[in-house]
DNA sequence: GCGGTAGTGAGATCGATTCTCAAATAATGG
DNA sequence: CCATTATTTGAGAATCGATCTCACTACCGC
């Protein structure tokens, strides 16, 4: 399951990895996926995405700190991953300032995606 | 309730608002209250905010534009709000970049709180 | 093999949200 | 006013993701 992970670019939901895991032959329990989510968690080794609807999603945290956050479509619920410099730059900077720690950071955006902007 | 909403500062659950209604009186069921969030929300009169526990809360959408966002302490729950004028440029940055229509955008920071940073 | 320990997952449970529907309330028209 | 029709309410059922239980399995050292 690590590595089924390791290989996602974007969040994936506890459902869709124990469906994944499944059709790739070695099935894994729902609850034994979010036993090792939490875990991964703990480790900063997987990230929490809560987007709004009612599923939170997992994805792998690189070792680089690179990272990208997600722009949900409310029309289609297509989820579209950006990365943006000055973002992270104004976050980091607010961090400072902030009599808050900061151990995570998440950035939603809400809208239509490209395809359900065109047709009206 | 509309007027309950308008007068908060920050987010809260259904729950919290049928109870505050309650106390005050003018009892609504549940169902009702996310009725009303419903159709405030449409109208853009409310913005649903998702901390990542699993209760959505709901905010007044000021008129002029003004908000806020939301750090939550991943020790005690406690949610501090925080207004960054640099973090929303970069949105509205972003907003020209991004093939994707913006009609809302939600930052939540997790951390600790000011209070569980000092004890160890 | 055998007892002990850690891991697994089917199913029960929980809790927020949504749905249903009968009752309450409001609006309409004579 | 009163009867009729339309709208709104909210208690309770249904839904569904997440969490919890616990019998069962896998593994380990002896
Ligand atoms: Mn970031
Ligand atoms: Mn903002
Ligand atoms: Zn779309
Ligand atoms: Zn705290």
């Amino acid at each position: 399951m690590i590595d089924l992970l390791a290989r996602q670019s974007c969040c994936l939901s506890a459902q869709e990895i124990s469906e994944r895991l499944g059709e790739s032959g070695r099935s894994v329990g729902l609850a034994s996926v979010y036993r090792a989510l939490e875990l991964l968690h703990e480790l900063a080794l997987v990230q929490r995405v809560d987007l709004g609807d009612g599923n939170t999603r997992y994805e792998p945290i690189q070792p680089g700190g690179e990272h990208h956050h997600h722009a949900v479509c409310d029309r289609c619920g297509r989820v579209t991953a950006f990365e943006d410099r000055s973002l992270e730059t104004a976050l980091e900077r607010l961090a400072g300032r902030l009599h808050h720690s900061i151990s995570a950071h998440e950035v939603v955006i809400h809208g239509n995606c490209e395809r359900c902007s065109e047709r009206a």
